[in-house]
DNA sequence: TTGAAAGCGCTAACAT
DNA sequence: ATGTTAGCGCTTTCAA
């Protein structure tokens, strides 16, 4: 077995209260006692176990964090700054992937209840708030990342996904697109937002609005959306005329787009422009340099953590608080028509 | 507070013991009181206490897993292949991103111990047996993943280095090229294998051996490795002549050394080839498509896990177990100068 | 088939 | 400044 404090305690003819105090840097201890104990924690390389303290303080010094995608650089960034954040504070990081599905994450968040996390957070792949029901319940903190659910009065970190869409759709029109088209996500918060900033931005000119086109990703448990991103610009491609431009949900879903179009024999971005979302990286060296919207996810990995971290230690339940980061788009050789001072400077590789 | 087997236990006037047998299954139950607790059970929402059971039976089924960086794709493909393999036998994966930081890394690993993970995954910023000594006393098992270290005997699941950088090699020198340079890792084991299979490709061919030329990568903190890639690919430039294709420790340095010869006005692959290692995603759809070996993360991921979950259960600590990948090589235009039967045909995007 | 007693390693409240 | 007592929520052992 490991080394207990009753161990140690015996050895230097102390109580286990005395040893447990040195450990915790209480001040009612001598220094000389102070001394001798750490001095023999070190020899014997001392561990605390977790488990008995965590048992009587109620608290776990753990956080877990359940995104649809580890693989994913977004939810990847989240969870390195996330790690990086509350590792200085003795804290520890329960991750878990959930593969997009709504039943493991479920499942997962169970575990991670069960498991007395002090925090949960969860960039979620359901939609409905009736599926927070459950948490609700629990008493363990929640906050909610990238994608919030409506109707759900709860702590949430993301972007601003109706500026996603303006932003992106606004650059394509001052790039002289008249006809924009979105490739939308799912039936989640992040691509409803995205879409509802595109039609803004396209009613946003003097005369009347520009015309509408949208297509959906659907729904498939491709994760890279690089084959949804295809098909959906093999249907765009189809209409006649077909779009000037096209404002896709993701990265790889452009991607696809991107494939799509040259197997068309079109030129990017004369024939058409194309936007994607999420900076992927590397973005600079693809084939055709991907003009993205940058979602800021370090940020948005730190903010979770320290919003966490508050949480795990405030003993009453603060009103939640929803963080927003405005996103900024990068732009690159696939909607580069004219120059325009939109133009990022030093084109970020991140 | 949650609810405790001690409520259940008193709403149904049964003792403690018969609710925790319930829980875990025991056969010396009556059907009755089983369905009876099984259901107080579901309608109170009752989780256990995970602290209170690792505290008595020593096992934490958390499985602890430390790597250099959480946004690196190699590894964020084996900490997601872990998860999906632990979480349907109830275990959880506490992750901790390291930044190549052997300090962070100890530090880390200590925070592991203390919570009493029955197995720790580590893929290693360090490479001195010295290093392993403190875990080497403690009585988790672990297992390193990736990189090893020489002169240690414990369970490793890693990559066949020395196959990488033949088969790298080889396909070069298939390819027509003669002068072959290698920008090579930090030290650690990864990179001597690469180096090793290099030099042995080089040596490979009925006349005398081709001329070697090793330049470093540095042991920069930069993860990416594109800043350093860029730099070595500017000495071997400068040297006259230059080399006619360049081996590169990794992708990200590869994408460094693609821009490097570009920018010298020289084409790829007909100049200079260029090989990777690693096989980023979306490597296909890159400015240059690369070539580069697979190191099959995921396979790797899915090892590590099942013979985590075996070291997890066995009281006994078994001898060391070391599961070699064998890599493969996915050719793309970066160093396509001629057809050759090693072109994979489905040049998969993975 | 059920339960009483003991205790996992630690901390909190209260002596001394 | 140090120690005593009690107990966190659960499992284990053994008795009924």
């Amino acid at each position: 077995m490991a080394v207990r404090m009753k161990d140690i305690a015996k050895e230097l003819d102390l109580s286990v209260v005395t040893v447990s105090k040195v450990l915790r840097n209480h001040p009612d201890i001598s220094e000389e006692t102070r001394k001798r104990v750490l001095k023999r924690m070190k020899e014997l390389d001392y561990q605390p176990n977790f488990a008995a303290r965590s048992l009587i303080t109620g608290h776990s010094w753990s956080i877990g964090l359940v995104v649809p995608d580890l693989l994913h650089p977004f939810f990847a960034q989240i969870a390195k700054a996330i790690s990086a954040e509350i590792r200085t504070r003795g804290y520890c990081l329960l991750i878990s992937s959930s593969d997009e599905d709504p039943q493991v994450e479920e499942q997962e968040i169970r575990q991670l209840v069960a498991r007395r996390v002090d925090v949960l957070l969860i960039a979620s792949a359901r939609s409905s708030s009736a599926d927070f029901k459950s948490l609700e319940g629990q008493e363990v903190p929640y906050i909610l990342l990238d994608r919030h659910v409506d109707g759900l009065k709860t702590n949430f970190i993301g972007v601003n996904d109706v500026e996603v869409g303006l932003i992106a759709t606004r650059h394509l029109i001052e790039q002289g697109c008249r006809r924009i088209a979105h490739i939308r996500g799912p039936e989640v918060s992040t691509a409803r937002g995205r879409l509802e900033g595109y039609r803004q931005a396209l009613a946003e000119g003097k005369g009347r609005p520009l015309p509408e086109q949208v297509v959906s990703l659907g729904s498939s448990g491709d994760h890279r959306g690089e084959k949804g991103g295809y098909a959906a610009a093999m249907e765009l491609l189809h209409s006649n005329p077909h779009p000037d431009a096209i404002f896709c949900f993701n990265d790889p879903s452009a991607l696809g787009v991107v494939r799509a179009i040259e197997e068309a024999g079109l030129r990017i971005p004369a024939d058409i422009a194309v936007v994607g979302c999420g900076n992927l990286p590397y973005g600079d060296m693809l084939r055709v340099p991907l003009t993205s919207v940058d979602q800021g996810s370090e940020n948005i990995g730190r903010l979770a953590a320290t919003l966490a971290l508050r949480l795990a230690v405030s003993k009453s339940r603060p009103a939640p608080k929803s963080h927003l980061i405005t996103p900024k788009i990068v732009v690159r050789a696939s909607s580069l028509r004219k120059n325009t001072k939109n133009l990022s400077k030093n084109s970020p590789m991140k």
